[in-house]
DNA sequence: GCAATATTGTTATTGTCAATAACTATCCTG
DNA sequence: CAGGATAGTTATTGACAATAACAATATTGC
């Protein structure tokens, strides 16, 4: 069977993001995180005064999504809250956060350099400029 | 905030991934059709002999979850399935669901089309084979 | 031809991520 | 200080995918 639907961006990005993630994911696995969870923990390192919302900004996460996100990682004691004023609270990693986030980034690090990797060395470096104007062309 | 994530491969590639199903999804509920619904009437077309099994093969859908996609599209009346032995079932596209596959080819490819124009000239030529390499690997 | 094996379609359940709407409490601005 | 924006939350829904189990049928290797 013929795919013709091999050769449509949209379908081979949805393809390959699909892939991608659930190699992803079986490695963050190892470590007992989520996607989702890794990308916050990458984000926040050390930084003290990281609001929720904030997070949720940058990742392009709703703040309704981020509650269910931020309370897996607190109750798992890698992030501690710490509150701002009384509206906002920071979000920090905890000193098994900082571990645990340390883990994730060589995680991520080799997997992405395994994705590159599988990239013929000519397309290689047009992929992430042309992933970007993607994604921030909305 | 810096977004140190925003270089990662994995990242842009689940960002931009997840930003084109977005939009695609807004195109295609015009014709009342979901991503994964119109990627089987993309690939159905016209063939008389094609499995349930075969296309969840090359949409890299399982077989469980084929059941209540095809349920659903011939609820819509766009397929029909017959019988080819005892086991196994053709599915073939109503009337009905030629005339929708052509709506959300055209649909697919002006979105497609979209998509490619935002890309820097230097860098869109190199995303399909790039994105091929990725879900291939696996 | 038949027994072991593989395949098809199906049910049911679960998980991950994302979207929407509504609400309270707080903050910021004019 | 009033009006509007913002932070966090609850609850619900949707799309897509993964897993396990099962019955029925087809295919194979002897």
């Amino acid at each position: 069977m013929t795919d013709i639907l091999r050769q449509r961006p949209g379908y081979a990005l949805r393809r390959a993001a699909n892939a991608m993630m659930g190699e992803l994911a079986r490695r963050l696995a190892l470590i007992d995180l989520r996607i989702a969870e890794a990308s916050v923990l990458l984000l926040v390192e050390r930084r003290h005064d990281v609001t929720a919302s904030e997070i949720g900004r940058v990742l392009d996460i709703q703040r309704a999504n981020m509650v269910p996100l931020l309370a897996r990682l607190e109750e798992a004691g890698l992030i501690e809250r710490k509150p701002i004023d009384g509206k906002s609270q920071a979000v920090l990693l905890t000193p098994a956060g900082q571990e645990r986030r340390a883990r994730a980034d060589a995680i991520t690090t080799a997997f992405e350099d395994d994705l590159l990797a599988r990239i013929a060395p000519e397309h290689r470096d047009h992929l992430v400029p042309a992933l970007g104007a993607l994604w921030r062309a909305e």
